[in-house]
DNA sequence: TTTAATCCCGACCGGTCGTGCTAATCTTGG
DNA sequence: CCAAGATTAGCACGACCGGTCGGGATTAAA
């Protein structure tokens, strides 16, 4: 790989780890530079513009979600307990993905608000992407006979990111140990079954997924 | 009502326009003060701290939720019709309160993320007494046999956060037009109860609450 | 009417932000 | 080994940030 694209990867992987803990729009240039050992301006000639970097991370936590949560669904069997597993590794992302901090998506919805522009949509439609993996999901334990042929995929969608915002609220904000078990609970609600007991797998992070 | 007392009231309006708009960050001295036709140092003078703006303008916030949101309540029948009421109008603040944008309290979640200090302070406090209050309506609506006495008003609580997070993301973010639906249908699930058909009330805003 | 307190402005501070430029350095193919 | 091109450093800019300070204006009290 040639130079350039390495210390892009390098960059972005700081970026990742940054927007966890900081948001995207504390994704400055001088502070993800030093991160990095580099100064701003070597740093910014990747990128030509802070949206551009702004949507850059964003993809690569994007392709960093797909591997270490999206992906492993693979390994399991079809139907209901592949989109327990995805939720479940949901639940604790970034953790997951061996970083610190919170989800950088649920972070980048406030911090775009209403102004359209790149780094909203490409938000959007990472976001409409993972939520047709969910409803796929959803719909493919129907099919399997684990839930009810009467369940609405869409609506188990919307309701499972419901669940996910007030995780992250309950105990990521408020603190509230309460909160794993609540989320379980509406989990059990929602399809029906005995939630299964969540295990985070910690896993080290490297430059490419 | 002495001058000081009276500008201050205008600022924390604006102010809390503002949030709804820009979020807790985005209170910035500058543009704050050319709307209520000031100086930044003049409109600074009042606070003294750029958190201290900041807090006062959640409990400003906040007592406008109590006064349009939780409230009108008392004029309901009490038990489930009166959480319907809430949550429906909870659903449609800060619009319901005669602001523009998002509900300032979920954006300031994600912007004070985990730094400890007055601002995250307060903003848990009121969003541990509006649970609260939620908890007990919920627990009123089981007392009036609106709802099974099997239910939990703690994890029902809980839920109705999520649906009203949901919303959020699904209304205001992804701009799904079938957003609300689905927030109903999620209630319906949640009560057992055929939702009501949520009306938006608007109201003009004054200085005082 | 004089006095004292309150309120607010305007200039200014040190810092950080994103973003252009140019020049030096490093990689890499021939 | 050399030249072409990619990569990075160095520097400066204008804008904006929260915050400080002294004094002028306004109000309220005496």
């Amino acid at each position: 790989m040639s130079k350039g694209a390495d210390t892009r990867a390098t960059i972005l992987t700081a970026a990742v780890e940054t927007a966890c803990l900081h948001g995207l729009d504390g994704l400055n240039l001088k502070p993800l530079a030093d991160r990095v050992g580099m100064t701003k301006s070597g740093l910014f000639a990747h990128f030509g513009s802070k949206q551009a970097l702004q949507v850059a991370t964003l993809d690569r936590a994007a392709e960093l979600f797909q591997t270490r949560i999206v992906a492993p669904a693979k390994q399991e069997p079809a139907g209901l307990p592949r989109l327990e597993g995805v939720f479940g590794r949901w639940l604790e992302w970034p953790a997951n993905a061996g970083f610190r901090g919170y989800c950088p998506f649920f972070a980048a919805v406030v911090e775009c608000g209403d102004v359209d522009g790149p780094v909203r949509e490409r938000l959007a439609r990472l976001f409409r992407d993972f939520r047709q993996v969910i409803e796929q999901l959803a719909a493919s334990a129907v099919r399997h006979g684990h839930l009810p042929s009467s369940s609405d995929p869409a609506q188990m969608a919307h309701e499972l990111v419901a669940l996910r915002y007030a995780h992250h609220w309950a105990e990521g904000f408020m603190r509230d140990p309460a909160g794993h078990e609540r989320t379980r609970a509406g989990f059990a609600r929602l399809t029906g079954r005995p939630p299964p007991e969540w295990r985070r797998s910690a896993a080290p992070i490297s430059n490419r997924a």
